[in-house]
DNA sequence: GGCTTTCTTGAGTGATCGCTCAAGTATATA
DNA sequence: TATATACTTGAGCGATCACTCAAGAAAGCC
């Protein structure tokens, strides 16, 4: 008996993401919304209920992808070599709307205002950071890093170093792309002694 | 035979600073800043002309503050001690608005938009980055640092894992303090090979 | 005390903010 | 085809945005 939506819930989540994820939370209006989705404010609000409750549902899908994106590179080249080619491919990627982090963005901009945003933020990078945590761990395993080495600790400091990373790539004059290198090239430090 | 203004100038844009690091351009209302300056719309348009004006401004004294810290800190402990005293300092500074870089915070929040103020950031994280850039020098001709490694290319690295550190220290359910002192003692493997 | 000059005040500007809701439209079932 | 059940539309809500300006108050010079 009901009239079917016209629209892909999916995709407008997708599109709605990027907007987000390139203008930040006050940077994204109501107007610039309904101009992306394509969406009259009633459809909006009877399909997501606030701008807030939209950003939650298109932060998770940022961090499920992201999550995503890391498993393929495992996928492609094991734990150890995930890590070292992930700098070059948050830096190279050419149609993200930004190349800093969405979730950092998010933490940066509302941490202060105590905004429940923020926290959601702070809880995915958690769980961001588990993830690096067992990808260090997998890396021991497989003999490519070495065993003394507390894998919880190397991901605290990988993951900072890659926000630094990403959030250095926004600047216009500077080469990001090289201090990937770098930064892939001295995980080999964590090598095993032989 | 004018009247003089009852404010200090230069304190104002001191509180106008703390109130921008921490809340952000969007994120601060006039309402917000004539709290904190005590000043009526009026008072405020005919001392600073617009609120981007006063941003500038702000933006521009912790810039300078970033820059004296770092002095002090040359001046306390030598180039190489500066450098690895200074991410245990950003991290535990106690009164600060934020422990991020307000701006990297000017950065990520308004590059997007092309705003006049992104630009601002990019040019004084550019100068932030010679600062570094000089210091490594500095640590180089007193024998601290690795002669063969190029100064520039250790600065750039520096600085954006800084910065990194300094944005993960914003997250609650993080000991940034660990990070930073596994950061100063990362520096050590710069030093000449004895 | 007058006069000039500047600073201070605060009501009020039009624009935009996130959001609501009553009315209209389309679709699946009976 | 009739009816019930969504979904879509868009004018418009009160609140807030950055900002203006005319009027009044205070300080230095004669």
């Amino acid at each position: 008996m009901p009239r079917r939506p016209n629209y892909d819930r999916d995709d407008l989540i997708d599109r709605a993401r990027d907007l987000f994820w390139r203008s930040g939370w006050a940077g994204t209006s109501l107007k610039d919304l309904e101009a992306t989705l394509k969406m009259k404010p009633g459809s909006f609000y009877a399909a997501f209920g606030s701008k807030e409750a939209l950003y939650e549902l298109a932060l998770e899908k940022y961090s499920e992808g992201s999550k995503a994106t890391i498993q393929e590179l495992v996928d492609q080249f094991g734990a150890f070599g995930a890590l070292t080619h992930l700098p070059a491919v948050v830096v190279e990627a050419k149609g993200a709307p930004a190349k800093a982090c969405m979730v950092s963005k998010t933490l940066l901009e509302l941490h202060s205002q105590n905004h429940p945003l923020a926290a959601k933020a702070d809880e995915l990078l958690n769980v961001m950071e588990e993830q690096f945590t067992g990808l260090f761990r997998r890396a021991q395993a497989d003999g490519d890093i070495d065993p003394k080495l507390d894998p919880a600790v190397l991901a605290r400091r990988y993951q900072s170093d890659l926000l630094g990373l990403r959030l250095s790539a926004e600047r216009s004059s500077l080469d990001a792309k090289a201090i990937a290198a770098e930064f892939a090239e001295s995980l080999g430090r964590l090598r095993p002694a032989a």
